[in-house]
Parts: C-alpha cells; sequence; structure tokens
DNA sequence: AATCGTCCCAACCGCTTATGC
DNA sequence: TGCATAAGCGGTTGGGACGAT
C-alpha cells in the first residue's frame, strides 16, 4: 500500500541508511516537525512523511533510551499489561525513553515467553491450566502463588473512590481482570513489604465471614479480625521471598517513588496497629460477617494488583 | 565453510481517531 | 455536519544476526 501522503512520491522503502537519518535529524533539530507529510521534500528525503515519523519516533528521537530492558522496566511492563493488555502505546508512556514498538517487541520476544515458560498466560495472566483455577481447595497461597509481593488492600486511602471509580466498565467486566464492581469504590491495592499479612480494610458494610472460609478454603486460622472495627479481615501471610519490586511514576526519581511507597507502607502499618487485632478461631467470630471472599479470591487471581497509588491513580485517570 | 533454523527488531500495513476546513 | 487529511496505534512482516548442525 502507498500512503496517501506519498502517493505523489517517489519513495524509498525498507531499512534507513545512516545519511537518511542524518538528514532527518538535520532538518528535524532545525526546523521541528510540524508537518510529517511535507517534512520529506524540505529534508530532501525519498521516504513518506510516515515513514519519516517512525524513523524519528522510534530510533532516532534523543530522548529514547538504548538498550536492554531492565528487570524492573519487565515488571512494569507486565503490571501495567496485566490491566491494559496490549495497548503499547499505553505501557510505553510509563517507561520514559521507550517506544510503544520497543515495548511490544520486547514483550513478543522475552516477556512472553517467560510467562509461558511459568506457566501463566500472556494474554490473561492467569495459570494456563485449568484444574488450578478449582478454589474449593485452594488457599491464599495457592492463589496467589504467582505474585511476588506482600499487599494491603486498604480503603483508608484519600480518593479511594476517584480510583476505582474511574476504572471503566471494560475492565471491571473483562475476564482477564476481573475486578468486581463492589471493590469499585471501597477498595485501594497497595503494596506493602513490611506486613507479613494481607490486610483487607472494608469501609462500609459490617462483616459477614461466615461464608468465607467456605467459599475459598481459606484456613480460618489464619484469617484474624480487628477488635475495634467490623470491618476490617486480616488474610494469611502470602509470599514475601521476592523484594519489592519498584515502579516509576511521572515527576518523580525512583528514590522519591520508594519513599513514597514506604511512608504509604508506614501508614498503612500505623492504621493496623492502632487496630490491633484479635485471634479467631474456626467458625468463630466468621459468622458475623458478610464479607465475600470469593470476591477477593476473584481479585488476587485476577491479579489486578498495583504496586503503588500514585502509580494506580495515574493507571486510571490516563485510560 | 555452507546451510538451516531461530530470534530479534526496524519498518510497514491498515485501521482508528483526531483535526481542520 | 460531513468530508479529507494527518496522526496514532497495534498487528504483522522481512531481513539481518547468530547459533547449531
Amino acid at each position: 500500500m502507498v500512503h496517501r501522503c506519498c502517493s505523489k512520491q517517489k519513495i524509498k522503502r525498507g531499512l534507513w541508511s545512516p545519511e537518511e537519518d542524518e538528514k532527518l535529524v538535520t532538518y528535524i533539530t532545525t526546523h521541528g516537525h510540524k508537518s510529517w507529510s511535507s517534512l520529506p521534500k524540505f529534508a530532501g528525503l525519498q521516504r513518506c512523511g510516515k515513514s519519516c515519523r517512525l524513523r524519528w519516533t522510534n530510533y532516532l528521537r534523543p530522548d529514547l533510551k538504548r538498550g536492554s530492558f531492565t528487570s524492573e522496566e519487565e515488571q512494569i511492563i507486565i503490571d501495567i499489561h496485566r490491566i491494559l493488555g496490549n495497548r503499547w502505546a499505553q505501557i510505553a508512556k510509563h517507561l520514559p525513553g521507550r517506544t510503544d514498538n520497543e515495548v511490544k517487541n520486547f514483550w513478543n520476544s522475552c516477556i512472553k515467553k517467560k510467562l509461558i515458560s511459568q506457566g501463566l498466560d500472556p494474554q490473561t495472566h492467569n495459570l494456563l491450566s485449568p484444574h488450578k483455577r478449582s478454589s474449593k481447595h485452594n488457599n491464599i497461597s495457592n492463589i496467589h502463588q504467582n505474585s511476588n509481593s506482600i499487599f494491603i488492600l486498604t480503603s483508608q486511602i484519600p480518593n479511594a473512590d476517584q480510583t476505582f471509580s474511574s476504572l471503566p466498565n471494560t475492565i471491571l467486566q473483562t475476564p482477564t481482570t476481573v475486578f468486581p464492581k463492589q471493590f469499585q469504590t471501597s477498595f485501594n491495592v497497595l503494596p506493602n513489604k513490611h506486613l507479613d499479612q494481607l490486610c483487607v480494610v472494608e469501609q462500609e458494610q459490617p462483616q459477614n465471614i461466615s461464608n468465607i472460609c467456605s467459599n475459598s478454603c481459606i484456613d480460618p486460622s489464619n484469617v484474624e479480625m480487628s477488635n475495634n472495627t467490623e470491618n476490617i479481615i486480616w488474610v494469611s501471610r502470602v509470599n514475601d521471598d521476592d523484594d519489592f519490586r519498584g515502579s516509576t511514576c511521572e515527576g518523580g526519581t525512583q528514590a522519591e517513588v520508594h519513599q513514597e511507597k514506604d511512608k504509604i507502607c508506614e501508614k498503612g502499618n500505623e492504621v493496623i496497629d492502632n487496630m490491633g487485632s484479635i485471634e479467631m478461631n474456626d467458625g468463630d467470630c466468621l459468622e458475623n460477617s458478610n464479607f465475600d471472599f470469593g470476591l477477593l479470591e476473584s481479585v488476587l487471581n485476577s491479579e489486578f494488583i498495583s504496586h503503588d497509588l500514585d502509580y494506580m491513580d495515574e493507571l486510571a485517570w490516563n485510560f
């Protein structure tokens, strides 16, 4: 197909020569790129405008980061892909210096294979083998076997409503990223490497935990409830073998991001410490709770879990 | 050394969305 | 409002690099 912008020109295709690169860079640094369609003519290039634009954005732009992806970048891609799917341009926005094309290629050549080798469906991020999904005999650890982080689910965060109410219905309804609607104004999801418990705080509904264990086969001895509020449940420890992997957010250095995360984690710990907890026996305090652990399981299985609130907010608002 | 197969990535294709008139 | 054009985007392809045989 010949692009409309260059249908009347004799255009060259294929790999760019160093001379062509130089012409393009020289022209753009001098004149900018207001109109890609007319740029080749003025720059003395026998390329179509579209080809020039792609060459510039994917390869010649001075702010591009060259070289292989870091493990941190890889984790960011996986995390965002879990939420957004193949929206490479959106994903690339969270990786300064990387292009959508680069992210896409990296995904197709490396990450995809890695996930498959780990037994994960690269599209859904769920386990490939169907029998693993029988929740009746899973415990939290099994459900969460592919997650390396400790998480706190809490609604004690300002603007939590905004965060989740802004998620589009498509996300809420997509099986691969199941995020129960009941949660959208109730919870925020934060990582917490300091906690050795998964903490679920529900704001509005009194707890009715009677169905929790039966529905999700969670060991009741691993469930604790705070003694001064009816709306907190602690769930058993999840894997914390690996270091928490950071993510970036625009406008802040990695150090600042980590600092912010630590603050949030500390805040979460304080809230929990202040609330205290009481031990629960099998079927004891659970009886009066209506908290739906099936929903929790959905969240965990969907692994719709972000690495910090700013990051989540940013994602949510950027849809 | 030659051939083959695989991997990776730059570039292309074609559809969608944005913009200007 | 409707049309034409430009730009954005995701999927796909082609070919060079490289390792295995």
